[in-house]
Formats: C-alpha cells, structure tokens, sequence
DNA sequence: AAGAAGTGCAACCGCGTTCCG
DNA sequence: ACGGAACGCGGTTGCACTTCT
C-alpha cells in the first residue's frame, strides 16, 4: 500500500505559476509566514495549488535575494570543488552560496557546469599530459612501481583552495612537505603498451590534489559540530583539496568514467609545471585504491601512514577505514625536473 | 521556411527523515 | 515507543525556446 497523496490530485492546479498566484502567495507569506504548514498554506489563501508546489514555488522563485543565472567563476569553483567533495547534495552546496537554490545549482550544475569541467581542456591537455608521461616513464619504468604517475606541484600554483579541507593527522603532518598538491593520473593504454605492460590497468585512481597547511582546527563547515568531535585541532591538519577516488563512496557520484589519463578536474592544474616523484616511491595500492595488496608488486613501505584520503566531511560520517600508507623520504621528495618541457 | 534536435529550467514525483501527538 | 502527517531532498519530466540542418 501506498503513501496517501498529499493533496487532492484532481482538484489541484499544476504546471506554470500565474502572476497572480505568485502576488497571492507572496503577499500571504510575507504577512503571515508560512505557519509551519505548507499543507495547510493554499487552502488559506485560496490557492488552488499543492502545499508543496506553494513550498517549492517560495523557496525557489519568489523568497527575498534569489538570484538566478549569472554564476560567477568564483561560484562554478566552489559548486565544483564541492560536488567533487560531497556529490550531488544540492542542498548543502545550496547553503555556500547566499541566494542561490539548490534546484538552480542543480540545473546549472546538469546543463552547464558538468560540461565545462569536462569538456574543452580535455583533448589537448590529454595529449600533452599522456606524451610527458610516456617519455616520464619510459626513463623510469625500471624502478617506478606503481601503476599510477604521480606527480608533485607546489600550491603556490594554485589560482585559489579547495573549499572543503580534508585532513590528516597532525603527527603526520609535520612529516610532509608543506605546501605540496598531488596530481595523480592512471596511464592510458598507450602508455602501458609503451611501457611493456608492466602496468596494470586498474581506474580507480584519476586524480588528486592535496596541500598540507599549518595546523588548525577542521574547518569542515558542512558539519562543525560532528566535526569538532572527530578532527580537532590536536589531531589533524586539514589539507586544503581533495583526493578524487571512484572508490571512496563521497566521489561515486562523480563522473570519473568520463575522464581519462591525466584528466585533472579542476583548473588548478598547470602541466607545465610539473615536478615528478622519484621512480622508487613506493604506494600502498590496497589503501589507495581498495584493490588487493597481494595483486600487486607495490614496494615495501617505510611507513607514513596518513588516514584521510577522503574528505572531513567524510571522515565525519564515518571512521576512517582506508589508510594510505607512504614511504614518506621518497613519496614525498620532489625532484625538480620538469616532466613537460 | 520548416521540421528536427538540442538546451535550459520550472515544476513535479516519490521517498527518506523529522516532527509531534 | 509508535504511527501518521508534514517536510525536505534529489532525480526526473515536460515544455518553451533556440539552434541546426
């Protein structure tokens, strides 16, 4: 058995507000409120409308300080740094932006913003980024053993941060280079097949961009208070980004099957000023990735351990369960060569 | 000029969550 | 503690408008 309906189908009005329902429901909530019940709401005014459509309606269109279309860059940055954080949660991605609805964000995000992320830069960075790379690991492929090219650029190069800080603990953080943001790519097919096979095609690594900041308290604000229980300021750094696995339940809503190679998802990616990692840094692929250790050939570890390859937010919901485990004197030393000429 | 295809967006739908008696 | 009502949210739909062929 169903759900009664909320209201009367056949004796209510749907499709297109008229200018005179919009006066009438303004004029009335303005005056009165909403009364706390939108059910309630249209009978009073004399509206022949569902609760909820009268609801959808305020909140959408006719609420004081909406503001329709004309997105900034500033808010195509934070809508997109934080759909990669949390996913399709519009209406917290709604609650950064003042006057903004998370039915608008939502269309934006479907109509336009999805494809700009993913469309133009993509075929020549593409190309660029899957050349260096081969040339990257034809030098290295003797001792470079992971199946990811992982690569090192200095946040200076940052146009602005992530909105939403992951973290890590703090003990672990005084053992990394400050400053640093980690760009990560799978290699193409071409690139294996350059390389001998030697290796594995897996997809769950795309990219990452990571900093390691000063310490400080989680400056998660999607969840202060849940936050503050589990991130506080003794026990962890907030690193300003995110790591974008298709593995971690936060990002499997993101389109990752529709990137490629060194696809980065953001504009703060400059190729041309990569630096590479040693090819003897070693990663741990089962905390990385979620695949089997025993599958692969991953070094030993000396181990930097730091847990939080997801977000604050994340780390809020839910103890941490992967780790990431890192030989932190080579993961973390960056070789000043420049892997695009 | 006209029909087809694509796009943008307001509105609807259904379901999970919260509230309250 | 329980159950019904209402709320809030994300996904989807429908339609007007624009662009393409």
């Amino acid at each position: 058995m169903g759900r009664a309906p909320c209201c009367d189908k056949a004796n209510v009005k749907r499709g297109p507000w008229s200018p005179e329902e919009d006066a009438k429901l303004k004029a009335y909530i303005e005056q009165y409120g909403t009364g706390g019940n939108w059910i309630a709401l249209p009978q009073k005014i004399g509206l022949r409308r569902c609760g909820k459509s009268c609801r959808l309606r305020w909140l959408n269109y006719l609420r004081p300080n909406i503001k329709h279309g004309g997105f900034s860059e500033e808010e195509d940055s934070i809508i997109c740094s934080l759909y990669m954080n949390i996913g399709s949660r519009w209406s917290i991605i709604a609650a950064q932006l003042p006057g903004r609805t998370d039915n608008d964000i939502k269309n934006y995000w479907n109509t336009k913003l999805k494809k700009k992320l993913l469309g133009k830069q993509r075929k020549d960075q593409r190309t660029r980024a899957a050349s260096s790379l081969k040339q990257e690991m034809n030098r290295k492929k003797e001792n470079f053993m992971t199946t990811e090219a992982i690569h090192v650029l200095h946040s200076h190069q940052l146009q602005q941060p992530l909105a939403f800080p992951a973290v890590i603990p703090q003990q672990q953080a005084h053992d990394v280079e400050d400053q640093a943001v980690i760009i990560a790519g799978k290699l193409s097919a071409d690139d294996q097949q350059a390389n001998g096979n030697s290796f594995n095609n897996h997809n769950s690594l795309y990219s990452c961009d990571i900093s390691f900041g000063e310490g400080q308290a989680c400056e998660n604000p999607l969840s202060m208070a849940s936050c503050s229980q589990q991130c506080s300021p003794s026990s962890y750094y907030p690193i300003h980004g995110v790591i974008a696995n298709s593995n971690i339940p936060c990002y499997s809503s993101f389109p990752f099957h529709e990137l490629n190679g060194m696809e980065y998802i953001n504009n703060f990616h400059q190729s041309d000023t990569l630096q590479s990692f040693s090819g003897t840094d070693t990663v741990n692929r089962s905390t990385i990735t979620g695949t089997s250790p025993e599958s692969t050939s991953w070094g030993d570890t000396n181990s930097l351990v730091y847990s939080p390859i997801v977000s604050c937010y994340e780390i809020c919901q839910q103890p941490i369960q992967q780790s990431c485990t890192l030989e932190k004197s080579s993961y973390f030393r960056m070789q000043q060569e420049t892997v695009l000429q």
